[in-house]
Parts: C-alpha cells; sequence; structure tokens
DNA sequence: CGCGCCGGTGCAAACGATTGCATTGTCGGC
DNA sequence: GCCGACAATGCAATCGTTTGCACCGGCGCG
C-alpha cells in the first residue's frame, strides 16, 4: 500500500556503507572504484530490497532525464506509427524513453507543447512536425537543446534531418507513367509550407519538363491538408477546371485515396480511365481497391535514423556534415491504381 | 548556446524577493498570500526572463511528475492510434504528458518497460497491453501506482478498465449472419490469453448456440496473434479441416483482412460464396475490397474515458463502483464482405 | 624503518523547487 | 496606548542522487 521507495540509503544502511559508495557501486562506470566483494553485496542487496534509482533525484543533479521529447502532427495519420516505432526501437534499446505529443491542431498546440517538453527537461527532440518557417523550434535549438527532424526538414540547414528520397520517388512515378504512354499528367500537389509537400511539388516540375511531359501551370493544385477529405476536394477542382489529362500523381497516399474515392462517385474507372498514384506506402494500401500504385519509403527506418542520430549528438559527438542530413532511398511499387493509357 | 536555464533564485534576485515568495505567486493555489502589485512584479518579471519551472525538482519535492505511461503492444498495429490519440488529448488539457512504450514483443520488454516508467516515477498506467494472468501490473498497483486497462481488462476486477462492449458486437454480427441466412458459422477466435480473444469468442459462443447455429467444436480456430499472416494461417486451417460453413467471423479486423486474401488466394469469391465480418472497425477498413463488415468500436472515445478516468483517480477521487469499468458501446457496420447465403 | 602513494571509502555540497514555521509589520479594539 | 490577530514574507529543511575532495590504512621502496 503505497509503501516508500527504496533509496540509496536505505540500501547504504543495510550493507553498512555510505550513499556514495553504493552510488558508485551501482553505476557500472565508477564500480571499478569499490572493492568487488562490497561491490556484490551492495548489487545483492539492492536487488533484494527491490531499489530503483529516483530518476527526478537524478535529472535534478545531472541535468540529464534519459527522455526524448517525439512531436508529430497527429498520430492517427497511419504515416506516422511505423516512423514512432523505429524512435521507441532504439531509444529503448538505449534507456531512453519517449514523450509523445501531437502537435495538430497546429497553431493551438505547437508552442504550449514545445513548452512543456522543454520545462520537463528533455534532452533531445525529435520532430515530425514542422513547418518551413518555423520560429520556435529555432529558439529551442539555440537554447542548446539537440533536435533532428524526421521525413519533414527545417529550413535552416543546421538542424540534422532524416528524410526520404522525394526527388528520386518523383522521377520514378514519372518514369513509370512515361512508360504507360502518359503524357498530360495532373499533379496534386501537398502544402508548400511544408518540406516534403514542397521537395514533391518541385520534384514533379522539373521532371516533367525534363522528361517532355506537358506543363501547363494550371495541371496542378495545391492541397491545404494532407487526408482523403481534402485528397477528393482537389481532384474534383482539377475535374471541373480541366480535362485531357490521364493521370493524376498524388503528394500522398492519403491525398491519392480520396481523389480514387471521388473518381469512382463521378464514375470515371481507375485505372482505365484514370491512373493514381500515391507517395508513402502507407500500411495496407495494397489490399485497397484498386491497390494503389505509389513509392515506398522507409518510413521505420527513418525513425531508427533519426533517433541514432539524436542518440550520438547526445553522446557528445559532432556529427559529420554528411551525416547532418540523411536522406533514405525509396522504391517505386506499381500496383493496380495505374495502366497504360488508352 | 545552452546559458543557464532560469531559476526561481534568478527571479526573486530580480525582483527583489525570497525565493519562496516568487514559488508562491507562481502558483496560482498560492497566490493569494502575496501582495497584488508585488505577485504582477514576479509574474512580470519571470515572463521576462523566459522562466520554466525544473521539472525534476518539483518532482523530487512533491513526488508528483505529472507523467503517465502508456503501454501498448506495437503502436504499428492501426488500432491502438486513435486510443492513443484520446488519452493523449485528455492528459494535455489538464498539463499532463504521455511515455509511449510498445510492449511487443512481450517476454522480451514487457517487465523492463514497466521499470524504466515506475523508475521515472510515472504518476500513473495506461495499458492497452496486459495479458490475463500477468502478475507485473499487479505488482505495481499494489506499489501504490494507479493504473488502469483500455481495450482489455486484467483478471483482477479491481483494476479499472474502459473496454468495449464485445458481447453485443458479436451478438450483432451474429444477427447479421442470421438474417442472411447462414446456419453454419466458423468462428476464427483470437488468443485466448487475452480478454478481448476471450470474451469474443465466448460471446460468439452463446449467441450463436442461443440464435439456433451450429455448434460444433471444430468450427472454430483460435489464433496465436493478432495479424494478417495470422489470419491466413487460421484460415487455411479451417479450410482443411472442414467444409459446409458459409461465414468466418473474425475477432479482429487484421484476422479477417488475412481471412480475405487467402480467400481470394484459393479462388474462393468473397462475399459471393464466404461472407467473411471482422472487428474494431479499424481506420481505412470501408476502402478494402471487399470493403469490410465489421463492428465500430470507438477508440478514440475509448482512449478519453480511460484517461480521464485515471485523472479522475489522480485528483483523489475514489471511483464509484459504477465507474469502475466503463463499456462502450458499439455498433454493426455492414459493408460488403457479407452477403445472403446462396 | 620511514615516507609517499594509492586503492577504497566517507563527507558534504550541490541540483531547484515546495512548504511548515518563524518573523515582521500593521491595524483594530478596548 | 497596548495587545492580539492577521496578512505578508523570509527562513531553512527537505526530496534522492552524484561527485570533488578529504581521509585513512597498508604496502612498496629506498
Amino acid at each position: 500500500m503505497a509503501r516508500r521507495r527504496t533509496t540509496l540509503k536505505d540500501v547504504a544502511e543495510e550493507v553498512g556503507v555510505h550513499t556514495s559508495t553504493v552510488s558508485r557501486a551501482l553505476n557500472p562506470e565508477t564500480r571499478h572504484f569499490i572493492r568487488p566483494e562490497v561491490a556484490e553485496r551492495i548489487l545483492a542487496v539492492s536487488e533484494r530490497l527491490n531499489y530503483r534509482p529516483n530518476a527526478a533525484a537524478y535529472s535534478l543533479r545531472t541535468n540529464k532525464t534519459r527522455i526524448i521529447g517525439v512531436v508529430i502532427p497527429d498520430i492517427a495519420n497511419p504515416v506516422f506509427p511505423p516512423i514512432i516505432r523505429g524512435i521507441e526501437d532504439v531509444l529503448s534499446e538505449r534507456g531512453y524513453l519517449a514523450i509523445l505529443v501531437n502537435s495538430e491542431p497546429h497553431n493551438a498546440r505547437h508552442g504550449a507543447v514545445l513548452d512543456a517538453l522543454q520545462s520537463r527537461g528533455v534532452d533531445g527532440l525529435i520532430m515530425a512536425s514542422l513547418e518551413l518557417g518555423d520560429s520556435i523550434i529555432r529558439g529551442m535549438i539555440d537554447d542548446g537543446l539537440p533536435a533532428v527532424t524526421v521525413n519533414r526538414r527545417a529550413e535552416d540547414a543546421d538542424v540534422p534531418s532524416v528524410t526520404n528520397d522525394e526527388d528520386q520517388g518523383m522521377r520514378l512515378i514519372l518514369e513509370h507513367l512515361k512508360a504507360l504512354g502518359h503524357t498530360r499528367v495532373a499533379n496534386l500537389a501537398g502544402p508548400q509550407s511544408i518540406s516534403t509537400g514542397k521537395e514533391r511539388f518541385e520534384a514533379f516540375r522539373r521532371h516533367a519538363r525534363a522528361m517532355g511531359f506537358d506543363t501547363s501551370e494550371d495541371l496542378v493544385v495545391f492541397s491545404q491538408r494532407l487526408n482523403e477529405a481534402e485528397g477528393e476536394r482537389c481532384a474534383a477542382e482539377l475535374l471541373d477546371a480541366l480535362s485531357g489529362f490521364t493521370a493524376i500523381v498524388a503528394s500522398n497516399d492519403r491525398l491519392a485515396v480520396g481523389a480514387i474515392s471521388l473518381l469512382r462517385r463521378r464514375g470515371i474507372a481507375c485505372p482505365a480511365e484514370m491512373s493514381v498514384t500515391g507517395f508513402n506506402d502507407m500500411p495496407m494500401v495494397d489490399r485497397f481497391e484498386p491497390p494503389l500504385t505509389t513509392v515506398r519509403v522507409q518510413q521505420y527506418e527513418v525513425g531508427r535514423l533519426a533517433a541514432s542520430m539524436l542518440m550520438k549528438r547526445l553522446d557528445g559527438g559532432e556529427l559529420e556534415p554528411s551525416e547532418e542530413h540523411i536522406v533514405v532511398p525509396v522504391e517505386l511499387v506499381v500496383r493496380a491504381s495505374t495502366a497504360r493509357v488508352r
């Protein structure tokens, strides 16, 4: 019944030594200062009394919490769970814990959430939620808080990042569509306030031009958010505004899924009459109707890398310039939402 | 550049009062002890110096961390993100933060993970990951750590829980199948070491009998895990062992999805030749082929309720007996994986 | 045989907040 | 004009660790 937790002092008294001796014996780094037989007794007793170090006291003294803040827009977005799992796996291997916070809706929570994390004294930050031009994160980094971004990147080149090869992904998609005979494809682009949205859009434009696609300005529509409803809305906008295009390249899977729903509602067959591509290869999109052609990004791996990167920085290692920004390769996975143009 | 954080003492010196005065002025509960104009000056200065209380010191003194441990099997399982979002939303409203840990693979991590949480001094625990007969959690509760389970429940009736109405869900499914003319349906049951698996299986048996379904023992197969591969394996086992049944009632959506994959591979049409039902209504299953008939559970709401419950206990409120175990209503959502028997 | 060194421990001061109690000053009542 | 009460603030202990430094005994070496 809520009996007091056992402390260093309890162990020390039981063994008949000073607390500092116990502390040293329990820490592998300093254990060699202590005579082996004493250390052994201490280990045994602390085991028997079920001693657990008090993390608050440790933190107060050392200024380390062994806690990492993980900030994502919305855990309910299927893109993020694998990333988080990757992060959590490497953190826990290293004895760190993750505090998870959702930052959406952005304006309301972003600042407050980061405040709370900072106040808790997290040792570092992994940000999956970050808009271009965000200044709060800058402030925290200036305060000396190690941070890395994952999936997205910041404007400042000096905040380390792990991202996917957006450029390559877009190239693969366009090559694929070209091989299928498409020449006029629309781009359902993501918000330009987010690095992925911007990079994918720019990659689309660059490669489309290079490959000789029709590059009229009006073949692109920008979404405000990254969900299915917005995908529907934007697809409708495209269809209403123009015709003659045979494929829609969406900035991510959720937009693509929304677009496909709209096509179905309008009686336009996908892929027979209109090809649609996604980006991310979220879990389960292979089971959709039609199974989605998309770009597979290594979510889990990206999460692991970001966490490893942060760990390295916390170990005091400066990152090599080549390690500051890791971009992870992607691959095209062709399923059934794309087809040869008629 | 990592300048020292400002402390109570800094503020006190700047204002020309004692730290205790600052402490009181900053705490709304004790602010009335302080003369309004002094309090105001303190507020202003602490704002200007960007004062953030040191959570470690606070915790050390008060034995509260305002952190809740959230233990789930695997965040990558689509059932959990909405729950977590629900939890996180109410926690953050109350100034609490969530530490998230994945406990799978179970044997390897369960104990270690809970140790880490306890050592961090979390104020409470929300467990979505819990097997019947688990003793570790018992120990923690006996140590006085408030805990609630979500989605699953413990064997001990005295650990509060928020769960779904499994019984009602199964009844709705069987009624639906009966109305479609099915009389011989197989049960792809979940692991019996988990409360949901067990309850759904028992509900199936009870209602199947009551409604006059064929209740041969061999019409049920127990899965070891709750994923698609296992769904495929178990469905294969059923098909190989017997015939003449016209529907498969799976214990959850992932098993159902696996079963459908297997049916397709064997050239058995779903739902024309075999109806399949799921349970949970995970995000996106409405977009599968065929769209899945399943039971909608209110994941987000369940998460919110569990967190609220825990908050209430932390506020010192004993729970009314009627609040100890909340079961949230479910509803049947009929889509296209079930059809009238031929 | 004496001195210095060093391996093994103990001592005590932090870390930054909270909080019961002591202290001061003011004012009202008689 | 004095005393008691009360409002406002200061004092200092405390939470459980870590860690620089002091201490002590024994041993090796000259």
